[in-house]
DNA sequence: AAATCAATTCCATAATTATGGAATTGACGA
DNA sequence: TCGTCAATTCCATAATTATGGAATTGATTT
């Protein structure tokens, strides 16, 4: 994965509104929500929402799609993987992790 | 943890010079990296880089200690779990994860 | 206490990002 | 094909963030 790519992700994540959508998302799972739903949920102007989930889209974090008038987004659970993967790569250097190190689970998400 | 902890933290990461420098901290374990063996390895002007080390101090993802003259820097990696549990907190409202969702693995991290 | 070294803070400039009302696009039902 | 509804794009304004040279702080050696 892209240094790039991570960089977009991250902020994209880093705003308040975006955050509350791509959880919103994370926790409706496949189904996922229509912008209007999600306007709604945050309290949120139209404009300023569709501007977000313009950026989540674009850092490939959710992903849309139509359904009659509506659109409907979801969290693109691969790319929470990729980025996790990312942070934690070769965590202590492979060795020495501390008690509170995440490198184990960072070693089973990179095989998966 | 609170939302607005985990956005400075993002934010912190969403950088190209602050995710470089947070990572080699990740790799580098608890022993660290002075500022300066950091600036060398980034290629960044000191003051820039004080800069992005105090991001990332401040969103509590680094740690910062002294020895000598020299101040050396390592990942928190207790932060590193809070924040990949926040995101994934809840996901897929507990059940019907996709094949490639990370639920299972943010639920033993959320243990832990 | 003076010289030196590591690193930070100060500050002005440049660049990026967020906001929301108004206009527009695309899809559906009568 | 006209009216309506869902959502996006446009755009000007406001706010935040990054950059790096020069000055400063704190710690060490002689």
């Amino acid at each position: 994965m892209q240094a790039d790519t991570i960089i977009r992700a991250l902020g994209a994540l880093a705003q308040e509104h975006r955050l509350a959508a791509f959880r919103a998302l994370v926790q409706a799972g496949a189904d996922g929500l229509s912008a209007g739903a999600l306007a709604e949920a945050l309290q949120l102007p139209n404009s300023s929402l569709s501007f977000h989930l313009a950026q989540l889209t674009n850092a490939g974090l959710i992903i849309q799609r139509r359904q009659g008038r509506s659109l409907i987004y979801s969290a693109d659970y691969g790319a929470m993987n990729g980025l996790m993967g990312y942070l934690m790569e070769n965590c202590c250097a492979g060795a020495n992790c501390a008690p509170d190190a995440i490198c184990s689970i960072s070693e089973e998400r990179n095989v998966a």
